[in-house]
DNA sequence: TTGAAAGCGGTACCAC
DNA sequence: GTGGTACCGCTTTCAA
């Protein structure tokens, strides 16, 4: 470009132009070489001399889960609206996949990292070269120094669930949880846990069975809880809406009739739940307003405007089956 | 690195060391110091570099329809397993959007792109700096000069689903579409009618409703659809999983009873369909093959593997609604 | 067999 | 106000 320098162009495009004093003829003169060429610089040269790339990574278990695909959808939104770019991975809540989604998530440099982690504590995360990235925990609880997590207060939401059951005076109340070690499995069942001891009911192992959060899952857990010897549950309550399709799958498959006869309840609502002819209670989880918390929490952690917190939102009891009183 | 340059460090690291004959010595000493320092290449700068990142970019709608959520989770499976990446941008369906999405997308870099595009050919596309990156769509055609397009054969899944309501003699059927001008709206409507056409009924506009593809463009049609002067229809045909939970929504709301009454169909099936106390037909995109047909596309689009070719895969038609013979 | 040096496209510091 | 220049971390060509 005749008789201007790189530097003076490169503060005409990043409308530094004003503070730093260039004549409005050099910029008229820059600016009608950018048009004519068409010229747009190249984010990807700028993010490698700068180290930055507005690219959030999300690592979540499947994308086909409705409640996850609800919070990837919120983020994605926030994150575009801020000019950023999601960068999405799926583990199958396997921990090697988790870690090698990461892994070569922080070697194309995003800027931080939203984790819908199978890990409980962040010993795994430490020992990958963050570089310093923000982590912010969704959905589940990881514990470990200066975590910041956004979930659900999953044992109210599980417990609500329960105390529906025992108000109706069910006793053989069972419960098909996801991964036990995860944070928002184990405090579901520990909702339920607690509802049936506040109903004075003695919590029956045989009717607790926990597997992956996913629809198979649910499959495999209904089999095994449906088919034992000591008899068949009055209401089961699932920990996710995976666990519950893959239940109701089975009993499709297996036993139609207990359809109407056991009662169900779940954690995560579906709109055609609403349409079942028998009804469903269910926990919805504020996807919105967790996907944004998240993204706030990585925003402020990039700008570094802390304090960034850990936050637990409450969750929304759907009634659908009214309680005879 | 002791004695040792660059270059040489570079050719180990790539496992070229073979083929520049580096000595086994020399090998050694840069090994020790990688593993002792536990350097990792970035994959940034080399992607700078060779001006390819590795990286996919999918363009959809909404990433909580369930059926382009399938679609992404097939894409980001393979494509993980390839060693690239996926990133995304919901476009609610809007053409600034979706330009914008396309824009940032190509500023950083990404290796392909595979649009489920709200324009009915590429000129819009076209008018982009694409450096010509391949470009792969989905669900959607896509009209112009060699585009590639992967999609549901839309005419014939419509037309089987029409037809099973002529065959139960049904007269006034009507069409919840998506927008007008998207081709696979377009084609779903074609099929709807030509079906109508062989079983000797005049299609009547009255009968026929477009709107945005979402649960809220759903309800607002069977608003139009339910409460017009003409009379109610025996069966109505959704274009889409969201139209079809749009049109429940509003019946359940305002005239539960019609619930029963009219006979529904729809594109896309859902598992909950299998439980609901009227029958519903839908006919099944097969995401896992339109997923990974796109993926192979943009593969050999990119390792200049041609001839790349469009393909139109088959619905699968499921019936729910046994024909009284 | 190994090393030096240029360059990808920006940013930022410093001198004029 | 404007221009020169080093540098981000890698690849690649060429020279030694």
């Amino acid at each position: 470009m005749a008789g201007v320098s790189k530097t003076t162009v490169s503060f005409i495009i990043n409308g530094k132009a004003g503070e730093h004093q260039i004549s409005a003829e050099t910029i008229r003169r820059v600016q009608a070489v950018i048009d004519e060429h068409g010229y747009v610089p190249s984010e990807f040269a700028r993010g490698f001399r700068l180290r930055q790339t507005r690219t959030i990574g999300l690592v979540v278990g499947d994308v086909n889960n409705r409640f996850l695909s609800l919070l990837e959808k919120t983020i994605e939104t926030e994150i575009r609206n801020t000019g950023f770019n999601l960068i999405i991975a799926s583990t199958e809540d396997n921990a090697e996949l988790e870690t090698e989604a990461i892994r070569t998530m922080l070697s194309k440099f995003v800027d931080a990292l939203i984790l819908v982690s199978v890990h409980p504590d962040n010993m795994e995360h430490n020992r990958l070269n963050t570089r310093g990235i923000p982590i912010v925990y969704l959905d589940r609880m990881v514990e470990g120094q200066n975590t910041v997590c956004v979930t659900t207060d999953n044992y109210a939401g599980a417990f609500q669930l329960t105390e529906q059951f025992t108000r109706q005076s069910l006793k053989r109340i069972a419960f098909i949880g996801g991964l036990e070690t995860l944070s928002n499995s184990k405090d579901r069942y520990r909702g339920y846990e607690d509802a049936l001891k506040q109903a004075g009911i003695d919590p029956d192992p045989a009717l607790v069975i926990h597997g992956e959060f996913t629809v198979e899952g649910g499959y495999h857990s209904a089999e095994q809880l449906l088919t034992q010897k000591s008899g068949q549950p009055d209401a089961i309550l699932t920990a996710s809406y995976t666990l519950l399709e893959g239940l109701l799958q089975y009993m499709h498959n297996h036993d139609p009739d207990l359809l109407g006869r056991i009662k169900l309840a779940t954690f995560d609502d579906h709109p055609l739940l609403d349409f079942m002819p028998f009804k469903i209670n269910a926990v919805l989880q504020d996807a919105n307003t967790l996907g944004k918390a998240a993204f706030d929490c990585v925003m402020k952690s990039i700008h570094g405007e802390g304090p960034v917190e850990s936050l637990v939102v409450p969750p929304m009891l759907i009634i659908r089956d009214q309680i005879e009183s």
